[in-house]
DNA sequence: AAAACGGGGGC
DNA sequence: GCCCCAGTTTT
């Protein structure tokens, strides 16, 4: 597998790169925890919603919680995910003088921070050589044939193996769209995919 | 390793 | 109406 050429083909078809929003470190943060198991189209308006009215961590714990559940009504886990978000935001100011930390294990240890999230902080945010691996970035690799493993933490360390390092940032991102739009968990569309001329599990 | 959390969008 | 979704936490 040429994996610069697969990386060249995505970057022509996604040119605005890893991120169509802001790198602010709570803004990735806090969207990224609200994006879990929701789709993009539902998280990212929301996301932006609560930022109109709450943008730091000091307005955020100031905030009624209700006041933010109805702000993010449409996500899914919404009350968990609000009541996070305040936990979240209380836990920056007293432990980390506000600031989103940018280190994995600092990551890890906030309430509703996995590894995907923190992953997707330090790359799009902190710019680090981070490979966020979720839902799309796993299935498109194995489709692939990149990796055969189910478990997403493997998963990371394989394609980290593979990949350049310079690519790891963009990759998450990248693939996040191909999955949404093109290589689909149902019924893909690999009539219209750039990569399916590389894909042994292309369908026509 | 598997279940639970959950409202909204696509079909 | 039914099925699935940018995961994480708990069992």
């Amino acid at each position: 597998m040429d994996l610069e050429e697969l990386m060249r083909r995505l970057f022509e078809l996604y040119p605005e790169g890893y991120t169509d929003g802001s790198r602010d470190p709570f803004f990735v943060l806090i969207s990224t925890v609200m994006s879990h198991r929701t789709r993009d189209n539902v998280t990212y308006p929301a996301a932006k919603r609560l930022f109109e009215r709450f943008s730091t961590p000091e307005e955020m714990v100031e905030a009624d919680v209700e006041e933010i559940e109805a702000l993010i009504k449409e996500v899914g886990f919404y009350r968990v995910k609000a009541g996070r978000i305040k936990e979240i935001s209380g836990i920056l100011l007293k432990e980390y003088n506000g600031r989103v930390p940018d280190e994995m294990d600092t990551l890890l240890k906030l309430p509703g921070v996995g590894r995907k999230t923190a992953n997707c902080v330090l790359a799009h945010a902190f710019l680090k050589d981070a490979l966020a691996v979720d839902t799309h970035v796993h299935r498109i690799s194995n489709r692939l044939g990149l990796v055969e493993t189910k478990v997403p933490e493997k998963t990371e360390i394989e394609l980290k193996k593979i990949f350049p390092q310079k690519y790891w940032k963009h990759i998450n991102l990248l693939l996040v769209k191909l999955g949404q739009n093109i290589c689909r968990p149902i019924s893909p569309r690999c009539e219209v995919c750039v990569l399916n001329d590389m894909c042994p599990k292309i369908i026509l």
